[in-house]
DNA sequence: GCCGGATCTTGTAGCGATTTATATCACTCA
DNA sequence: TGAGTGATATAAATCGCTACAAGATCCGGC
C-alpha cells in the first residue's frame, strides 16, 4: 500500500524504495526473467514489494504482452448439474497455474455464444475451453482459423485435429445395454439427445450398433431437442404413442431420464417394475432419488482438469501426443433397472 | 480483421479507414462520449469498425480508465447446488450491463479467499459480490477500507452498513416450526450450521427464540462445522447420543438434512415415520428424493440478480435506499415431514 | 466584416507493465 | 595493458485506449 497517495502501488514505487530502475523490478518479480537479476537484488525487491503491498496490474501486463493469463470457458448452462464439477476441475487446475477463468453460459444459443466469445476476445484470453460444441461448429472453426488455443470438453466436433477430452460413449452405452440384456430385456428403447451434439449422436449410434450386433430391434429411438427434463418427458410420451411394448429405456442423459420417469408415473407406469431406465452422466444426488437412477458415470472433475492441462500445454507450446483424450465411463447400477417380468 | 498484418485491428486502423483521428474513433464508439461527435461521423465510424471486425482491447481501456467492467464473485464451492442458480442470476444480470464475472471458489478457506481476492484486485475488478462472508470478515472490512464496491449475498456480516441480499431466516424457520408443531411435534431438534456464518447463526437463533416463545424445549441443538452432507450425518449421530426422544429435525440446510436422513437410515430410523426432517434452501431435485424433502425455498436466481443490480448501482453512484435487502423464503412441504405418532 | 460562441475534431500525454537495445562494471587473459 | 566477456542494471519505446487541452470550422448578430 502506498501510504502517501491513494493510488495503487506500482512497480515504480517499489523501484523507488529500493533505489533501482523500475525495469529491474519488473525483471526481478517475473519468474521468467528473475535469473537475470542478482539474487540479493531480487530479495531486496521482493521485500520492498511485500512491504508496499504491491500486486501487479494485470491489465498493463496483458496490454504489453498480449497475454492475459485468462482462459475462457463456454458451457451451455451452469445450472445443469453436469457442469459445476467440470468447471471446478477447470478452475482448480487453471488457478494452480496462475490463470483466471472466465465462464459464460450460452444456453446452446449461437447469439449468446458469439457474444461471449467476443467478450472473451476483447479480454485477450490465452485459450478457450468449449463444452458447447456442435458437431459442425463455426465458432470452433473460427478459433482454429485465428490460431486461438482451443480444447473441447464433453462434446467433440466431427472434424479431426481438434484437441479435447471426451467420453468413450460407445463403452458406456454398451455397458448399459449389456446390463439390461442381462436382466432379460429384449425390447429396449432410446430417448436420444440432440443429434447436433456428439454426445447425443454417438450415444444413439452406439445404441443402434450394439443392438444390431445382438440381432435385436434397434430402431426404437425417439429424438429430443434438448438435454432437459422437459424434453425427456415430451419425447417419452411421443415414444409411447409409437410403441408401448418396450421394457427398458436408455436415456440420452440423466435429466432426460428423470423426464422419462415423470412421464411414466403420469401414465401409471412404474419404474423399474414396468420399465427400467438408465441415465447418463451420473449427476449429483441420483442415488437418493426415487427410484435411484442407474446411470453411466463420467469423470467430470477429471475431464475439466485434464482439458485444462491440455489447453495450458498447447498455450505453452508443450508437445502433446493425444489429441482427443477419451475417458472411460462406468456403469452404476441402482434401482431404476430390474429384471424384466412377463406382463 | 486487418488484412495486411496478423495484428489485431485497433482504433487506429478504423481511424485510418475513415480518415479521422483515432481519438475521434474512441469517442464515437463510446456510449458516454458519442454525443460529442456528429451523428453521420458516428455512423461512418461504426460502419468502418464493423467492416474491419474491430473489437476493443479491454486491457488497454482498463489500464487507462482504471475500470475493468469486471465483477468478482466469491463463493464457497460451485459444486454445492445452492450456488449455480445464484451465479446464473449474477452472470445474466452483469452481462446484460456489459460486465464480465470472475468467479472463485474459496472452500471457506481464508487462504484461498485471500488469493482469489488478490487475483481479482490485480484484474482491477469494479466491484465484488461476496457469498462467503463470515460474521466477522476481515476481507469485507478490507474492501470497505479500500472503498471497493461490495455487496453480500446469502450470508451477511455482523457490522452494519454493508449492502447485501439475504434471506429472512427468522421467517423461514418460524414457518418450518409452525408446520411441525401443527403436525403435532412437541420435541424438535436443530442441526445447526456453522455459527461463523450468519445463515447458521440466525437460523439457530430463530429456532431458539420461536420455540421459547411457545414454551417448548429449545436447547436440542447440535452444531455442525460445515454445511455438508457428512457434517449433517456426523452431527445427527452426535445428537442421537445426547437425546433420542425428539420427533422432528430442522436442519441448517438441505445437504445437512440429507446427511441426517442418511444417519437415520443407518440407525434403522425412518423418515418421516419416526422423525420428520425439514431442510433449507430448496436445492435442485429435492422433490424427487426419497423421501421428498420438505424445505425452505429461497429465491436463488433472484438473489444473485438483485445483488448484482445493487452492486452496479453502487459502482455507478446511483443512490439506493435499502442497504440490506431481505428476501422472503417460502416453506415447501413435501413428504419428509408427517404427523407425529405415539411411539 | 469580424467577433463570440457553439460544435466538432485533432493532438498529445499518459495508464503500468515488458522488452530491446544500450551502458556499466568487474574480471580474465592474451 | 587493454580488448573481450559475462553479468547486471538502465533507458527508452511500446502495447491500445481515453482524457484533456487546444485547434478548426461554422454560424448568427451587431
Amino acid at each position: 500500500m502506498n501510504y502517501l497517495t491513494n493510488r495503487k502501488t506500482t512497480i515504480r514505487d517499489v523501484a523507488e524504495l529500493v533505489g533501482v530502475h523500475h525495469s529491474t523490478v519488473s525483471r526481478a518479480l517475473n519468474p521468467g526473467t528473475k535469473d537475470r537479476i542478482s539474487p540479493e537484488m531480487v530479495r531486496k525487491i521482493e521485500k520492498a514489494a511485500e512491504k508496499l503491498g504491491y500486486f501487479p496490474n494485470i491489465a498493463a501486463s496483458t496490454l504489453k504482452q498480449n497475454r492475459s493469463f485468462a482462459l475462457g470457458v463456454l458451457i451451455p448452462d451452469l445450472t445443469n448439474p453436469v457442469f459445476p464439477l467440470i468447471i471446478r476441475g477447470i478452475q482448480d487446475t487453471a488457478e494452480a497455474e496462475g490463470y483466471t477463468v472466465l465462464t459464460a453460459n450460452t444456453d446452446d444459443d449461437e447469439t449468446k455464444e458469439h457474444d461471449a466469445f467476443k467478450m472473451m476476445s476483447g479480454r485477450s484470453i490465452d485459450g478457450l475451453i468449449v463444452a458447447t460444441a456442435r458437431r459442425q461448429d463455426s465458432l470452433v472453426d473460427e478459433c482454429i482459423k485465428r490460431g486461438l488455443p482451443l480444447v473441447l470438453v464433453n462434446r467433440r466436433v466431427d472434424r479431426e485435429g481438434v484437441s479435447g477430452v471426451i467420453v468413450d460413449e460407445d463403452f458406456g452405452i454398451c455397458a448399459a445395454l449389456d446390463h439390461l440384456m442381462h436382466l432379460g430385456h429384449r425390447k429396449i428403447a432410446h430417448i436420444a439427445g440432440p443429434q447436433y451434439s456428439s454426445t447425443g449422436y454417438e450415444r444413439a449410434k452406439a445404441f443402434r450398433d450394439h443392438l444390431t450386433l445382438h440381432n435385436m430391434e434397434a430402431d426404437l429411438i425417439e429424438y429430443a431437442d434438448k438435454f432437459t427434463v422437459e424434453e425427456g418427458y415430451r419425447t417419452f410420451k411421443q415414444l409411447l404413442v409409437r410403441d408401448n411394448r418396450f421394457t427398458a429405456i436408455v436415456a440420452g442423459n440423466d435429466t432426460m431420464a428423470l423426464g422419462c420417469i415423470d412421464a411414466m408415473h403420469k401414465q401409471g407406469l412404474r419404474c423399474p417394475e414396468d420399465i427400467s431406465v438408465v441415465g447418463n452422466n451420473d449427476i449429483i444426488f441420483l442415488s437418493r432419488m426415487n427410484p435411484a437412477l442407474t446411470t453411466i458415470s463420467i469423470p467430470k472433475y477429471e475431464m475439466g482438469s485434464q482439458a485444462t492441462r491440455m489447453l495450458l500445454d498447447i498455450i505453452n507450446g508443450v508437445p502433446r501426443e493425444t489429441m482427443l483424450l477419451r475417458m472411460q465411463p462406468r456403469l452404476i447400477v441402482r434401482s431404476s433397472t430390474a429384471p424384466v417380468v412377463a406382463r
